[in-house]
DNA sequence: TCCAGAACCGAGCGATCGATCGGTCGGTGT
DNA sequence: ACACCGACCGATCGATCGCTCGGTTCTGGA
């Protein structure tokens, strides 16, 4: 299937950062992430996987060493993505941080909201992770933290933004859209550039944006 | 022990829904909390909590029928308890839905602070339960959620909160108070008055309260 | 003093776990 | 023609899982 050596890791999307497509990953790896998001990794066999992954079990192992090795895999995509994303739509944003900080939440609400249960696997497994594993994961979260806390700090050295406590105001924001994995069902109510909409609304009431 | 029958379920403090004693909750359960915290459901084997417990395997289902019986005991208290406690602050606050909604959001940032392990076993470890015991679960989240928004609609029709989207800053609103469980740490640098102050501040200005 | 029942335990049940062994099979290069 | 290799599988490994059987020890009331 594939012309070239390595296409596991990434699943790139060279378009907008706006746009996504679906999931594009190998399939025992999809199989993997349905599995996890619906019963956890403790939860899941490795039969389970490989029977979702029209595979036998040495099938499996053939193509990934260990059960860890799914959840490293899958983990590392996720946040990759994510970064990758977030920070194509701050390339594209304007200078101001109200026009910084719209880019990353946005993207970070959509992110949230189109790679659900990616997510949402990657934030509850976190526990599941070998040390070495969880602490690579958590560096790349704290980058994601690290980008939304400078763009609120310059805001509010700007007066763009009023909150008196800019550290906590970023760790709510994230935490709201962090949690946008945890409700957002693509056959909800609202269209998710609504939800976008609204969400980006109280984020920016989050810092006191004017 | 104990001079009665069932003191179970129940690890009801008496006092101001503000104070918070230590996690007073049987042996077997403390011990069962704190694997699942640790471990996960799943990752946590029966002859871990006992070990935990003081006791044998046999002995430990002399007091618990079932592994999932030791959640669903779990899930009930904490749920019990949070309710309870929103239930006393709302009944203390005064009688506007500003008053009422600082009491909400405050009792839902200190029980997340103080019960944090037990709120978030029993909100990762929802898809460990049986459905019957899920669907109780949720049906008391549900309504803690619904004590929100319903203060929030009457705040928004006495002209004393501004959001144009109510459920949904009731819903961000709710996710940053249960999120404090994820990264609150009782040996952190702000005392959890200042976080309660802090984080109640960015609930009332995602509301946008005046 | 006796005993009923609560509290507990050593040993082990069948089932399932993650992982592996020793292969088969089809395609590719020479 | 033949060696080779990636892709894959049936069978099974030892370990561990949730749970139970058949007991023993402890304790308070009659």
């Amino acid at each position: 299937m594939s012309m070239d050596t390595r296409e596991d890791q990434v699943s790139g999307d060279a378009g907008s950062w706006r746009h996504y497509g679906p999931v594009s990953l190998p399939k025992p790896l999809a199989a993997a992430l349905d599995a996890f998001a619906e019963r956890g990794y403790d939860g899941t066999s490795i039969r389970e996987v490989a029977a979702r992954a029209g595979l036998s079990v040495p099938g499996l192992y053939h193509h990934y060493p260990s059960k860890q090795a799914l959840l490293v895999s899958l983990t590392t995509a996720v946040m990759n993505e994510l970064l990758d994303r977030s920070r194509r739509a701050l390339s594209e944003a304007g200078p101001t941080p109200s026009e910084r900080f719209d880019a990353v939440v946005e993207s970070l609400l959509r992110f949230h909201m189109f790679r659900r249960d990616q997510a949402f696997v990657a934030s509850t497994e976190m526990r599941s992770m070998e040390p070495e594993s969880r602490e690579a994961y958590v560096a790349l979260r704290d980058e994601q933290q690290r980008m939304i806390d400078e763009i609120i700090e310059a805001g509010v050295e700007s007066g763009e933004f009023t909150t008196p406590f800019p550290r906590d105001a970023g760790r709510a924001v994230a935490t709201m859209c962090i949690g946008v994995a945890d409700w957002y069902r693509p056959d909800g109510m609202l269209t998710p550039d609504e939800l976008v909409e609204r969400n980006l609304a109280i984020a920016r009431s989050a810092v006191g944006a004017l």
